[in-house]
DNA sequence: TTGACAAGGCTAACAGTGTTAGCTACTGTG
DNA sequence: CACAGTAGCTAACACTGTTAGCCTTGTCAA
């Protein structure tokens, strides 16, 4: 995901890779490894146990984990970048930033683990399918109308959830009210930054 | 790190840990090797060797990788504690949250694979120094004095440092302004979020 | 001086990782 | 029927963190 440099109208959503029945197999079977055992599950071994062969019959479908772990990234980023421009085409009575906010939110709840491997440091970005990540941030710059205050916002967007997600913030805090403290101090045109914290929702 | 939940009074800069001589030497050495050779780069055969031993002599001074990895981030920590309380002094012409914001993305940059490995998903944070990672937080809270609009300022350092060291922006985009988008939004009594964004110093 | 003991090095080895080489069986096409 | 391609397999390699067990050195007490 990235914000792409101003350019001219909007970016089109890049149309997704083939994938045969083994490999689609093999790509859900690595998202349940992931989601549900964790990252150090996903091993090549686990994987084809996970669908019935020997680790080495996989290079037979997949250029090598870096590969699967693209497939799976990619899987990812069309799901964010679905409901983030979703949340754009509708957003609720808090205004487009707050429903920007909480599509992010609740993408990326979904499937933690798969969070975790799309922003790592080092996965190998540059093997995503062209376009891809500039689509998917394209809500942001959308939404703000401004490439600086995009990367922020974007900013504030991964920094929350990935602390969130890593239970870094102190206990018994109301994430929603963080959430809204952002989304307040984004927003703009419908909160001021210095606007009081309205007792949030149930996290 | 962590926004402590609101207590009583200033949190103590913890005691950190007595070390041999050989174990300063280790981490040290670890420091470099992850610094300069990258995280992969970090294995305990490759730090045997750059102290002229084997990789099982290790073991005879420190109990495993992770306490390794351990003892390179309670060192991090306490630098970034200390940059920040530091900021919080001596705040400069820009304001208290400008100043803070600044010491933490230039603490993050001068050592960015400690800080990616300090925000790693899989660091074993529970074995930290007690204390450690609260007071490192406190000037969060201190600057914002609500523990809510703390976490969501940290959330936005975190953020933006984590994508600016993975160059994760446009290219070309000037850094400055989206920190200063940031810190508009967040500063409150110094500048409201709608604040024209000033053409800022070369990144 | 000698005996005991701890500290800190060593080699060999183990289980696990991603990955490659090379073999074999099935399957569809001429 | 013969051939070629697909997709499985085992064995193996280099690498990872880690453990077991041996041996030398230095220290301190009897």
């Amino acid at each position: 995901m990235t914000i792409a440099a101003p350019g001219v109208g909007a970016i089109p959503r890049p149309v997704p890779r083939m994938r045969s029945a083994r490999v689609a197999e093999l790509v859900r079977a690595a998202l349940d490894l992931l989601e549900s055992e964790g990252p150090g599950a996903l091993t090549m071994r686990h994987l084809a146990d996970a669908v019935g062969i020997r680790a080495p019959s996989i290079y037979k479908h997949l250029d090598g984990k870096s590969a699967l772990e693209v497939a799976l990234v990619e899987d990812g980023l069309f799901g964010m970048g679905d409901a983030l421009h979703d949340a754009l085409g509708d957003p609720g009575p808090d205004g487009p930033v707050a429903s920007l906010l909480a599509a992010y939110r609740s993408e990326a709840s979904l499937r933690p683990n798969l969070y975790r491997l799309t922003t790592s440091s080092a996965f190998p970005r540059a093997d995503l399918l062209e376009g891809l990540e500039d689509w998917t941030g394209e809500p942001f710059f959308l939404v703000t109308g401004e490439p600086h205050r995009a990367q922020a916002l974007w900013a504030f967007a991964h920094g929350t959830v990935i602390l969130e997600l890593d239970d870094r913030f102190f206990d018994g805090s109301d994430l929603d009210l963080t959430w809204q403290a952002g989304a307040a101090s984004f927003g703009g045109t419908t909160a001021p930054s210095t606007a009081r914290l309205s007792p949030g929702s149930s996290s």
